[in-house]
DNA sequence: ACCGTCGCTTGATCTGGATCAAGCGAAGAT
DNA sequence: ATCTTCGCTTGATCCAGATCAAGCGACGGT
């Protein structure tokens, strides 16, 4: 039975090399003889389920970690005892960037769903990219990536009115989703209406309102987590702004 | 005359290592030798004045800027034709790091006042973090640490009021200021309230109406652009979202 | 010294989205 | 199978802060 046990975990463990988010992921652009050396330092955990957490914020920073399979949530505690939802991460997305400075998790992660999740000790990592040119530059570019999606949401939280930011956070979704060879227009929302609505700065109402709205309008059908988008044309162009009357934005 | 100019300049051109920034700027704790290693890749252009940019949006990537003296401003356009600040930079501080990934600025750099700034080729950079661990780790720590700062920001926009987004806004620049050796309750604003505005996500009009009350409530005196802060505990105490009866959070 | 512009302030009004309230149906618990 | 909880929806009301409007005073330019 031990036996068994090894080998079908061994299935699960797929090399990096085999690994489908290869073009996405740390990997991306590596040379295969690198691959495999960041392939060693990889652990691969056995799967976690929903509730699940990653790290909790106060955590000492060991590792990044990387969504395999699933999908995990970040959020902040604010100082009144609430929280903020910080992101959504789909497969190949590395998570817990942030705590390198102050060595210590500001944030907690948790597992949406049953996911597969790639941990990778960071002091190890570390020494990887001093001797791995491409590497290095991954990480830069990987760090770099995460500062240009916070400012999208900065953008996003400081601009843009409620339809405004439900329709990105949607095609944010689609995106990334066609991304990974699924369904750019079909898919299943692993977050509840609540985080979206704290992810997006909105009340949980409003989130719904907007739902059903989208929905009679002909955007989208929505059947509880299920989202088919139907225009997506629309939906870009309500995320430009396109909001009718709007002012000329404050030009400071 | 020329000869007078050489020596002018030399003076201004302060390396590194005699730099007093270096404690918060890229160098802090690099051995002596990697100052002086970075130091030759560093470079140190002629003052720039109020309104210079030191890149546009869509400009090619080519360099960090690192404040020297003064301040500088970033803002991306969004979609409308509007912009959204993005933050104000004080000395030590290190710009473009978002521009990394795609190598093509998103945002734009706009000196607020008359700012000397010094230059850092990235690619030479880069080669240079390949054989300096310790730089390559201030890099990584660099990047998380404006990661996490973004975080604060989403947090801010995403779940404070108009007060508590004004009272953080200006201990921050206090703590920010002290850090420098400046006083951290008696300052110079570089920005307009528009500005500041338009980072906070709140119309001029509140952040002036703010001025006047915290003002009135002895909190601060406020001259123009002249800022004292009279009660930093209280003005902690706002942040806090201490604002009286704040409901429970959403919890998600 | 004068003028025009621009940044800032203050007051009045309006509104998008939060909050409050009430139900409904699905999924998990016993 | 029934209960209970929880997530979601929908309607009614409220309010923080945006917008509109009007002046004022500082500063740069001539």
């Amino acid at each position: 039975m031990s036996h068994h046990k090894v080998i079908s975990l061994e299935t699960i463990r797929i090399a990096c090399r085999n690994c489908s988010l290869s073009s996405l992921c740390l990997p991306m652009g590596l040379a295969p003889d690198d691959v495999e050396r960041l392939d060693e330092i990889v652990k691969r955990t056995r799967p976690l389920h929903r509730g699940d957490f990653l790290f909790r914020d106060g955590d000492r920073f060991r590792s990044l970690y990387v969504v395999k399979t699933g999908s995990v949530k970040t959020f902040a505690p604010s100082p009144e005892g609430g929280e903020q939802v910080l992101g959504f991460h789909l497969p190949g997305e590395v998570i817990g960037l942030d705590a390198i400075d102050k060595d210590i998790h500001a944030c907690s992660a948790k597992v949406l769903e049953t996911s597969a999740i790639c941990e990778v000790p960071f002091t190890r990592l570390e020494e990887l990219t001093a001797t791995i040119p491409s590497l290095q530059h991954q990480m830069y570019r990987l760090l770099s990536k995460e500062i240009g999606h916070d400012t999208d949401m900065l953008l996003l939280l400081g601009k843009k009115n409620a339809e405004e930011r439900l329709a990105a956070f949607l095609l944010s979704l689609s995106k990334r989703l066609h991304k990974r060879g699924l369904s750019a227009t079909d898919f299943y929302l692993s977050m509840s209406r609540h985080e979206i609505g704290n992810y997006l700065g909105l009340a949980v109402e409003t989130v719904s309102r907007l739902f059903t709205r989208f929905q009679d309008d002909g955007l989208m059908n929505v059947d509880r987590k299920h989202i088919q988008l139907l225009d997506v044309d629309t939906l870009e162009s309500l995320v430009g702004g396109a909001g009718q009357n709007r002012r000329q934005q404050q030009q400071s």
